[in-house]
DNA sequence: ATGTTTTTATGCGATGCTGTACAAAAATCC
DNA sequence: GGATTTTTGTACAGCATCGCATAAAAACAT
């Protein structure tokens, strides 16, 4: 069935061997989902797999071990979540309103059913920092980018004049982040999104204030 | 050696049998730094029971399984932080100086050497929480009274004239506790404690003011 | 002293998990 | 079409872990 008109495709590039049969995004995302359900030393490799749609082998291959599995997920994870921030951030409206918007879709990140299960950064990257560094690098990373999106933020606003000068945008930005940090262990546990949004409402004015 | 002068001692009531060799509390300590570096899932009785001193069997006889031993754990240390969050809550000084003091306290615990660990209920039973209802309840219910113990210190303040009445004490509880968490994560990921400390600084004022 | 009760200590069976080896399958290159 | 390359699927060896069974030890009771 090749078409005799040649076109000059998008050099598809097909590598060489077989192809593979999974698309690694989604791989990353069904797997990050266990990851964020048991926890990194609670998952399994025979769970991630099967998550996955693939086989065991198929993930080494792949990803390498546990650990680096975990790392891609963390760091896939961390990347969409900060596009995410951005997008809304720069989004229209009052930086309170824009806030507002970030806690919201974060809370309702975090307590998507069937389970809230939190932020994969601070639910489940942090228990694991005294006994693996490199995750522990990753998610000090990650909160500071998340920190230095906040700040870039802060600091717009506050050249056009939305805000005062003090607090500084760096220590609004501290505080913008440990709410998400809040937000994200207490849906874990099990508080319920209404409670969190309340929280979060109160809190927004008293960051821009 | 016995002395012939027999005082009433306090009702020593051995048991009957074998007396134990350990001490619940001590146990219940060591126990708990295994599951603060390994976390839940990670920490294995092999390791529980050598770092408690004891074998198997025993831990078993005495706390039953791994997470109703964790479960132990969680309840000895939360109630012992809170007593000691009551006794600098109730100390001399302004509602400033001895939020300050609880910060400062409580970053020292989480960056404790030889390794920073954080906090047992943020750091290591928040993970748990999807899996063990047990355990997300007892962490949620440990929160809680973290936070109504705050409140009853602003409360007093309140009606000591320290403080307006706006934002209320069950607000400013909510930012007190919420602040904790944060401390508690970004110590366990590898943030320096000065850092911590200064930022827990300025929020003292914010939550204060 | 003998018996009873409770804790300790050793050891074991069963299960689960990790990481890899090996052959079949599916694609490209010549 | 045949050779090559990469992925897939099955199977397996090795190890760790959990929970308990069983016997010895250490106390009290009579």
């Amino acid at each position: 069935m090749r078409d005799s008109t040649k076109i000059v495709e998008p050099p598809p590039k097909r590598p060489r061997g077989r192809p593979r049969s999974f698309d690694t995004s989604e791989v990353l995302d069904r797997v990050r989902m266990v990851f964020m359900d048991k926890g990194f030393a609670g998952a399994s490799l025979d769970e991630l797999a099967e998550a996955a749609g693939l086989n065991r082998p198929s993930l080494y291959a792949a990803f390498g071990d546990k650990e680096q599995l975990y790392l891609h997920a963390l760091r896939f994870y961390g990347d969409k979540s900060l596009a995410g921030l951005e997008t809304i951030l720069g989004g229209k409206g009052s930086i309170e309103r824009r806030l507002g918007q970030v806690y919201n879709a974060a809370i309702d990140l975090y307590t998507a059913p069937p389970r809230p299960r939190g932020c994969l950064i601070v639910g489940t990257a942090a228990v694991e920092a005294p006994t693996h560094p490199r995750i522990a690098a990753m998610a000090h990373t990650l909160l500071l980018e998340f920190e230095q999106c906040f700040e870039a933020t802060f600091a717009k606003a506050v050249a056009a004049r939305e805000l005062g000068r003090s607090p500084s945008p760096a220590a609004r930005a501290r505080m913008a982040g440990s709410l998400l940090d809040t937000l994200a262990i207490r849906a874990r546990i099990g508080v319920a999104p209404a409670e969190l949004k309340a929280f979060a409402a109160s809190m927004v004015p008293a960051i821009c204030g």
